[in-house]
DNA sequence: GAATTCATGTAACTTGTTACATGATTTA
DNA sequence: TAAATCATGTAACAAGTTACATGAATTC
């Protein structure tokens, strides 16, 4: 359900077509809930079925037609009923497949876990860059009283970053002690 | 597909019902790897159909009858296979509901943003707790070269706990500098 | 010449969530 | 006496993933 929230919040600034969405997706909220394409039209069908939203298309010479959607008064009394209920969770809902796999770590050459585990701290580190970047295009923003709040979320998926990184060179650095 | 790799690592310390293997995410992996027992009993089925585990039904008087899975030789082999291919995603997955309404705060009641916040810390604050009684087991279990391996997933669990509340800590005292 | 961007989706499949159903025993 | 624990699942639904299909324009 929140996919459908998120969707419909980012419609409260600009129409926007699936595509834009995607890319909205992308430079924002990725970090801390991503999406699918296909997933996000499927959304906006059953938002458009609701009410929620609608369309109209827009033709392009040189492009396929936009299909842009914009949010219906229905669909904002909605959106803010959702933001203004007490959440059920708190907590985010993480699944680590390298956390899971180095559970399982004792079955595996010791070699072969930090060679993985240096892969991660790589794949983090375009992270981080990639969300310093981000922070730089928000800052650059319009949308002054939204700014504070887009920083926070982006915030949450840097440290959650930061904390998978520092979290890798713990356990490499204990792998090493004990080899 | 992870999860049931999940089961089957699981099951190659020691032959479980589905319940023992819900118990024993939620005393371990859980905080990397969430599961319902709908969903272990599900796979369980399908690993049975594959013959990647057996069962077998130990009748019980006062309980229900127990099916005490166990795994097989091939089960074993292709555990293996997937612990030592290199994996797609280093990065975990995370879907953090605060984290996209605090996107979307310029619509909130900012009092109101920082109570989800405050309560968003009480239960961090539990998760932690719960997280040190979890590694106090996990230091007294007889698996001795496991154990440094399941303290590692622990310890990713806790980092992310703890970065999850020290982000509200922060967006909290912003927002009180703002008000 | 190859890869990326823009732009639409659909279909099939896999996972995750919630509710339902049963029922004795034990603990608070 | 109410709630938690043990123990099994099934069914329905919601959400996430991957592959397929199309095709021009632009950038490398």
């Amino acid at each position: 359900m929140s996919l459908s929230y998120a969707i419909l919040g980012l419609l409260s600034y600009e129409d926007m077509t699936g595509y834009d969405i995607k890319s909205s997706f992308d430079n924002s909220i990725q970090c801390i809930w991503p999406a699918h394409l296909s997933q996000i039209y499927r959304d906006l069908g059953s938002l458009e079925d609701k009410e929620w939203v609608h369309s109209r298309i827009e033709p392009q010479e040189t492009r396929p037609d936009r299909k842009v959607y914009s949010i219906s008064e229905l669909g904002k009394r909605e959106f803010l009923k959702w933001l203004n209920k007490m959440p059920k969770n708190f907590s985010s809902v993480v699944r680590d497949e390298m956390a899971l796999r180095t559970f399982f770590g004792s079955k595996l050459e010791k070699e072969e876990l930090i060679l993985h585990l240096k892969m991660l701290i790589n794949e983090k580190k375009e992270t981080l860059l990639f969300l310093d970047e981000t922070a730089e295009k928000i800052k650059n923003t319009p949308y002054e009283s939204e700014k504070m709040y887009w920083l926070f979320s982006l915030r949450k998926g840097y440290k959650i970053a930061e904390a998978e990184l520092s979290w890798a060179e713990e356990c490499i650095n204990e792998l090493q002690k004990t080899s």
